[in-house]
DNA sequence: CAGCCGTGGAC
DNA sequence: TGTCCAAGGCT
């Protein structure tokens, strides 16, 4: 059921509110100083699907070593992703480095100001084309993330799932009807920081929201319901076995493929498998096609549960020492000194591991 | 369009 | 311990 729109009166008066409770009660961030291009792209991208409080730190390290968009195309890929460790979606800085690398050959440098031409760049969808176009550069392009979603349908009532494709194209009607034509940095921003402080997924501040006269919503005592939750999906269970090969103060590490989970990224050489059955046997036989290395395994030193978007694995380490390392290191296999290792890019789970294994043979 | 891609935090 | 979700994009 769609509700009738707001007037121009009741638009007016929620753009002015929520304008002036951004002014007030904005938090203070990096990319808010001065609405450099630049960074607001990074801080964009790194805040899709993950929280300011995770990225902050991972911003700040990022600005101080890459100042300039000029630096990001020159630097080293390694570099990159080692910048990005721990911050999942690892697609996300390799299509950083490649958007850098077009903006300064294509347009000399300077970020495209159209939405249109920002579609065109890798990793920049229609929510981060908007949000770079108005909050950069003030244009009033429609923004529609997770909190404005929410926000939108309790202040609208919209109780259809809002995944459902018209009620996207409602939303997207919505969030470009709103905006304050010379006022869209401040009021997208505003939106969302409202989503994300105050009218929150559970327990929402109503009573601090500067817009809940115009929320039907809140009015109806619906906040909770809206918008409707999809019904989740069961993770599944997989399981990993990783070898732990020393030689000589190195451990071996194996390179992730790329366009595959955690690419890029650095790991110990490994099998995985639906079912525990066999693992430790077939992770022996992938040691010496692969590895050129045959080695009976040790019994199992520590096991862990990695957890991403669609499965929970079992992880378990089975430590070796080896006389003399196998076949040659190549592109994708490295013995590692243990001091280098800080260097690499590892999956999050794997390097706790590997800080609890090297304390365990310090002792 | 449904599935894929990470991780930490809240409850 | 389990479940859900977060400033999405891509295939």
């Amino acid at each position: 059921m769609k509700q009738r729109d707001l007037n121009a009166n009741e638009l007016e008066d929620l753009q002015q509110s929520l304008l002036k409770w951004f002014k007030e009660h904005q938090r203070k961030l990096p990319w808010r100083e001065n609405y450099e291009p630049y960074q607001v792209w990074i801080s964009e991208i790194m805040l899709q699907q993950t929280q300011v409080k995770t990225m902050l730190p991972f911003y700040r390290r990022w600005m101080e070593a890459l100042p300039g968009i000029r630096e990001v195309a020159e630097a080293d890929e390694e570099l990159l992703i080692k910048l990005w460790e721990g911050l999942g979606y690892y697609r996300r800085v390799r299509n950083i480095r490649k958007t850098a690398e077009m903006i300064c050959n294509e347009y000399g440098g300077q970020f495209p100001e159209q939405v249109a031409e920002l579609l065109k760049l890798p990793g920049i969808g229609r929510y981060t084309a908007g949000a770079i176009a108005s909050i950069a550069f003030n244009q009033p392009a429609p923004i529609l993330d997770g909190n404005v979603t929410r926000v939108l349908c309790r202040v609208r009532k919209i109780e259809d799932p809002p995944q459902l494709g018209d009620v996207g194209k409602e939303l997207w009607r919505l969030a470009e009807a709103w905006i304050p034509k010379e006022e869209a940095r401040n009021f997208n921003q505003a939106l969302m920081e409202l989503g994300a402080t105050v009218c929150l997924p559970s327990s929402p501040n109503c009573l601090l929201c500067p817009i809940r006269q115009h929320c039907l919503a809140f009015e109806l005592g619906k906040v909770e319901a809206i918008p409707a939750s999809k019904p989740g999906k069961v993770p599944r269970q997989r399981y990993r076995a990783c070898a732990v090969i020393r030689c000589n103060k190195k451990l071996l590490f194996s390179k992730r493929l790329e366009n595959s989970l955690l690419e890029g990224l650095w790991e110990f050489p490994s099998v995985e498998s639906d079912t525990k059955k066999k693992l430790k046997g077939t992770l022996e036989e992938h040691l010496e096609r692969n590895y050129g290395i045959k080695v009976t395994l040790g019994k199992e030193i520590h096991q862990l549960e990695h957890r991403y978007t669609n499965f929970k694995t079992r992880v378990g380490f089975y430590p070796v020492t080896l006389e003399v390392p196998g076949k040659k290191s190549n592109e994708t296999t490295s013995w590692v000194e243990i001091p280098k290792i800080e260097d690499l890019a590892l999956p999050r789970p794997y390097r706790r591991f590997i800080e609890w294994y090297l304390e365990q043979f310090r002792n």
